[in-house]
DNA sequence: GCCAACGTTGGC
DNA sequence: GCCAACGTTGGC
């Protein structure tokens, strides 16, 4: 099993937005290749970190693979062929605590982070290593 | 296929 | 609100 991280800016869709749904959400709107090829890549049961930026910018919750990358019904086709594509992901879990930017950048272990890295990289790879221990930063 | 110009993201 | 970083687009 792989881990993820997936960005979204909280006043188009929270975290609160996705617990409330109570339903699997479409990560559409993602255009960018990079992040697409990470998308590809998850299989059902993946996990993901949730994370808020340019508001709060922390992590704030779990969420978990319930479908594998498709066809983006918000993006238009080029030259008839499909380019972007998304997975639906559904809510697991809140921290007891969020997690912020500031504290990720502070710890060492951490430091590698494609949040801390990459930080344009809408949705990234998480290793285990850094899964674990964001988790107990989290109060998981 | 390269690379300059442009647009967008996201932290500060 | 600014600006740096970086990904994409499009001309050559």
């Amino acid at each position: 099993m792989a881990y993820w991280l997936f960005k979204s800016e909280p006043d188009v869709f929270s975290w609160d937005d996705l617990v409330a749904k109570g339903a699997p959400e479409e990560w559409h709107g993602v255009r960018a290749f990079a992040a697409r090829n990470n998308m590809r890549a998850m299989k059902i049961g993946d996990l993901g970190f949730y994370y808020h930026s340019n508001i709060g910018k922390e992590i704030v919750g779990i969420c978990k693979v319930v479908a594998e990358a498709h066809p983006d019904s918000t993006a238009e086709l080029k030259n008839g062929k499909v380019v972007w594509e998304c997975v639906d992901v559904e809510a697991v879990e809140p921290f007891k605590r969020p997690v912020t930017l500031e504290e990720i950048k502070r710890t060492e272990e951490l430091a590698d982070m494609a949040l801390v890295k990459q930080s344009r990289l809408s949705v990234q790879p998480v290793t285990e290593a850094e899964w674990k221990i964001v988790c107990r930063m989290g109060g998981l």
